[in-house]
DNA sequence: CCAATTATGTATAATAAAATACATAAGATT
DNA sequence: AATCTTATGTATTTTATTATACATAATTGG
């Protein structure tokens, strides 16, 4: 169906910024909702509502609700009026995304990628991908609003840079937002993938949870906290950082930062593939200790159940710590399921006074690997539709080409 | 000075809450500043304004700004216009204080308590107590604004209940605030005491500081946290409850909570009492083990020395879970200054990683006993003056029999 | 001492928002 | 099928706020 391009004024939208960010927050979904969390008048949130619907920025959906009376129709953010694009730095490869402002992939672009290529030539082939990605998604979807970067390094969110040495050799201190906002004329968003996976856990499993701790066990060990309903992220970013906390024992191990006994010299993908190495059997990675114990070899089940009970000691410390209603146990590793989630249990039941566990749940994440995209895309629109930064969201809107409306705007 | 009694007519201070919500946070305390911050006109704040410094709740200052014409006339809450009661229950007494809206002391008082009373009795106690201090503050200070309780145990604050079993015995899951409430018509606040002093150092000392960390090393070991700039309390508001973490080792000493290598069972001030003990001293408290450093008995710096360590080590998994900038040492056993210090940083600067440490101070408090009473004020005032309740605490002040009047006012 | 600058006071007209009222729409219930 | 209930649309009057303008106060600088 043919959609007509239509230019939005700004004086459509004026002071409508408040509205759109009940709207896109689920706060408020009805006139009559829009009406109790804003505090206008009901002819005020009409008038203003009203330049909402004829900009094509907020639709009426198809669904009501019955009131018995005239049932309510209920409001949605029109999802084509706008799209964000993220990217993933992996170990080897970049994935990219457009999506919608619901959000929904749009389109999906992988590119190869090498630790060694450093910020400049990897931020170049981002640039590139992006710009693609974008001219596309704009024939249909208007307005570009935001970038997000996941990066698999502890990132500092304010700078918007790796901060200390990590996996990417060339990146700390390297002004990533900077680089990018050279290009692309659109705010910019630096977040380590770990935080990402853990919004995307909280946003789409448990959104009505305060207090969470998302565990990603893969090749190293990292966490995310949801602290009071939003991601902590600490002083620099590297709140969560738990692979390097010791258990000091007179066999430690030493871990690749250098220090005898980390958790994940004891218990993470690579450590696991170690042992299983001087076993005899042939592994590297975590999907490879995945493998073996897919195939059932009672070496590969014995260390992956020696591993969630080191993970339950220091997970028992963070739940004493932060006080949690929730674990989620994800990453690759986590493909071990209960194997690994027995452990981790029997040492936080076992370590923490009852308090701290009466109403603690330890689940495996369900989230798919792209997690960290559609976390990035939350932290955008959560960010941009926000009370704080709506209204500047609108300007940018009545000062664009314009957005495309719906059939039925 | 006389200072005559006016009520507050309800239309004089309509709509103002946001500008005194501004003034009380020390957001805005200039009429450039309101106007800036508030977003409403010129005229509008003039007579928002003008209204609440006619109620007697705001004052111009003494003070001025000079801005090269005209100098600026700085504005404050009056503290004589309201007032909180604060109490603080403790091993062997209860402490409570009327305080102003500064905060600062109006009065004080203070009760023998003993564990085994029970919250009825204990609570008719501090009841009695309470009126006798609002009968006095209401004199002078009008508006009993609240009350705030602070409790040597964990607690849910938004229910108000201490939760667990704990060194108080009958009080889990007690309805302290429904108890309070029942007898004073006034919002009551019931918060664990080492989160008080957290709040209170915050404020004080550090307000600038987003993540920190306070550590309270007395009789036993607890610990409170600022995460993004706000008291982060955990699903059960028993976070930060550190005390319980648990090292092993083959002579693990039993804790009183019944599991064995707790960080209380081997650093706190019953169990280096006990160590003495075992060595011929005699040490009941943490006050007794001070008192032995003081006199530099060596076997008394040993254990300090040990317990600084051991305590590092907690702290350490600390600062790589919440990656603070500031971790403050208080408690009584914190007067042990450098002995205890120089362990921590010692087990600190160890075991976390250069990123976690690179902006990290760890200091001592400078906070006086009373910091817990100060914190609940603080709590208090905070809330109620904060944009979500200021309205409906102006309309307490129009529904009340006034507030009495500065001079100038 | 006077002029300039900036803050604050006061007044009025224009505009926005709220309050109020009447009308129609779309289900649900009888 | 008719009536009732509730949501939504539209219009007008009243009230609040903003914009604008003029005046005075209290410093600072020359």
């Amino acid at each position: 169906m043919k959609k007509p391009n239509q230019s939005i004024d700004a004086t459509m939208i004026d002071g409508a910024g408040s509205l759109l960010s009940l709207i896109a927050s689920g706060a408020a979904t009805s006139r009559a909702e829009l009406l109790e969390a804003s505090g206008l008048s009901r002819a005020t949130v009409t008038q203003r509502l009203n330049g909402l619907l004829a900009s094509g920025l907020v639709c009426e959906t198809q669904d009501t609700l019955p009131s018995g009376g005239r049932p309510t129709r209920v409001l949605a953010i029109n999802a084509e009026s706008g799209f964000v694009i993220v990217a993933n730095i992996g170990e080897t490869h970049i994935h990219l995304a457009a999506m919608d402002l619901q959000p929904a992939i749009l389109a999906e672009m992988t590119l190869p990628f090498s630790i060694t290529s450093g910020p400049d030539v990897t931020l170049a082939q981002i640039g590139d991908a992006i710009s693609a990605l974008a001219k596309d998604a704009q024939k249909t979807n208007g307005l570009f609003v935001g970038i997000g970067l996941s990066l698999p390094a502890p990132v500092d969110f304010k700078r918007g840079c790796v901060v200390g040495p990590s996996v990417l050799p060339g990146w700390d201190e390297f002004d990533i937002i900077g680089w990018l906002k050279r290009r692309f004329a659109v705010p910019v968003y630096v977040e380590n993938d770990v935080n990402l996976m853990t919004i995307c856990e909280h946003k789409r499993r448990f959104p009505a949870i305060d207090d969470m701790v998302f565990v990603k066990i893969g090749t190293g060990i990292g966490s995310g906290m949801i602290a009071g309903g939003r991601l902590f992220r600490g002083a620099q970013g590297a709140a969560g950082d738990i692979g390097h906390i010791q258990f000091l024992s007179d066999d430690a191990p030493l871990c690749r930062c250098g220090k005898f006994g980390c958790i994940e010299a004891r218990a993470a993908g690579w450590a696991i593939a170690r042992d299983l190495n001087a076993r005899g059997f042939h592994a590297e990675t975590a999907r490879d200790v995945i493998d073996h114990v897919d195939q059932r070899k009672p070496e590969a089940l014995m260390l992956l159940r020696a591993a969630g009970r080191t993970i339950g000691e220091v997970v028992s410390d963070v739940v004493s710590i932060l006080n949690p209603s929730l674990i989620v146990i994800g990453g690759t590793l986590a493909r071990g399921g209960d194997l690994l989630l027995s452990g981790i249990r029997e040492l936080v039941y076992q370590r923490c006074l009852p308090l701290a566990t009466r109403n603690l749940s330890i689940v495996l994440s369900m989230a798919q690997e792209d997690s960290a995209l559609f976390g990035a895309a939350y932290l955008i629109l959560d960010d941009l539709f926000g009370v704080a930064k709506v209204e500047q969201l609108l300007e940018r809107y009545s000062n664009s080409d314009g957005v495309p409306l719906r059939a039925d705007g």
